[in-house]
DNA sequence: GCATTTTTACGCGAATCGCGTACATTTATT
DNA sequence: AATAAATGTACGCGATTCGCGTAAAAATGC
C-alpha cells in the first residue's frame, strides 16, 4: 500500500507535518509515519485525513486519480428538506430501496399511498 | 467506524460470507469480523472489498452515498441519493409530501409495499 | 426431521499501531 | 555566519489490534 499522495496533497497545501498532525489531533511522527509508508493509518485516520485534504479516500488509496471531492461541496449546500410532490427535485435526488432506484411510477405510487393515509386519519378523527 | 454497509452490500447481492471470502482472499470469519464491528479491515483489505463490491471506498466508509462507484469516477455523482432504508441515513435528510414530514411509520409502510410489488413482478416472470 | 450451509462468537499468537524521544536537516533571525 | 527555531526522519516500547482456526448457533434445503 502506496500513501505518496499524502506527500503530493501536503506539499501542494505548504502544510508542516505538525500542522497537519494538530489537525488531526494526532502525533506528528504519528502522521509522519503515515507519509514514509512506516505505519498505515486506521480508517478512521484516513478518513479524517481525507476530510482535511478535502479530497476523497479514493482518491487517497490510488483507486481514481481525480483529486476533487465533489461531495465537500454537497455536503453543505444540500437542503435539509426535500419535498417529494417538486418535480425540479427529481433530478437532484435519487430515492433507493434495497440499492434500487425508485422509478416515476413507484413515486407515484408512493405519494398517492401517503396521501390516501393521511385523508384516512383526518376523517377519523 | 461503523461499516453497516458491507453487509447491506452483500446481503442485496446475495453473497454468503464464504463467497465474498473468497473472493478476497481472506478466512470469513476475518470477513465477518468487518461486519460485525469486531475488526476493522487494513486499507488494503477495504480496497479490495470495494472492489468486489464495485463501489467506493468513501461509499463504504459513510462520506458519500451514492454506491455507484463508476458515477464517481465520471465525477457525475451530483445528485442526492438517499436510501429510504437507511436508518441511519433518515435523520440526516427530511422527505416531505404537501409540505407534511413524512413520518417514520409512513416509510415503513411504503418500503414493505414497494417490496411487495418488486417481489411479485419478479414471480411473474 | 435431518443434513448442509451460513452466521456468530471468541481465544491465541503474531503483527501492527500510536506515541515519545532523539537526532538530522532546513529555514528564519540577527 | 552563527545561532535559534522549525521541520523532518528514525526507531524502540508497551498496548492494541489483526487474521485465523475452531466451535457452536441459526438458517436453509431436501
Amino acid at each position: 500500500m502506496n500513501l505518496y499522495r499524502l506527500y503530493e496533497l501536503r506539499k501542494r497545501k505548504k502544510w508542516s507535518l505538525q500542522y497537519i498532525a494538530d489537525q488531526l489531533g494526532i502525533a506528528k511522527s504519528t502522521y509522519a509515519g503515515y507519509e514514509s509508508g512506516y505505519r498505515q493509518p486506521s480508517l478512521d485516520a484516513i478518513k479524517k485525513i481525507a476530510d482535511v485534504m478535502e479530497t476523497s479516500v479514493d482518491y487517497l488509496l490510488n483507486r481514481i486519480d481525480n483529486p476533487d471531492f465533489q461531495a465537500v461541496k454537497k455536503r453543505k449546500e444540500t437542503e435539509k428538506w426535500i419535498e417529494l410532490t417538486d418535480e425540479r427535485m427529481a433530478s437532484e435526488v435519487k430515492l433507493t430501496i434495497d440499492g434500487r432506484t425508485l422509478s416515476d411510477e413507484e413515486k407515484k405510487q408512493f405519494i398517492a399511498f401517503v396521501r390516501a393515509r393521511r385523508q384516512m386519519e383526518n376523517e377519523y378523527r
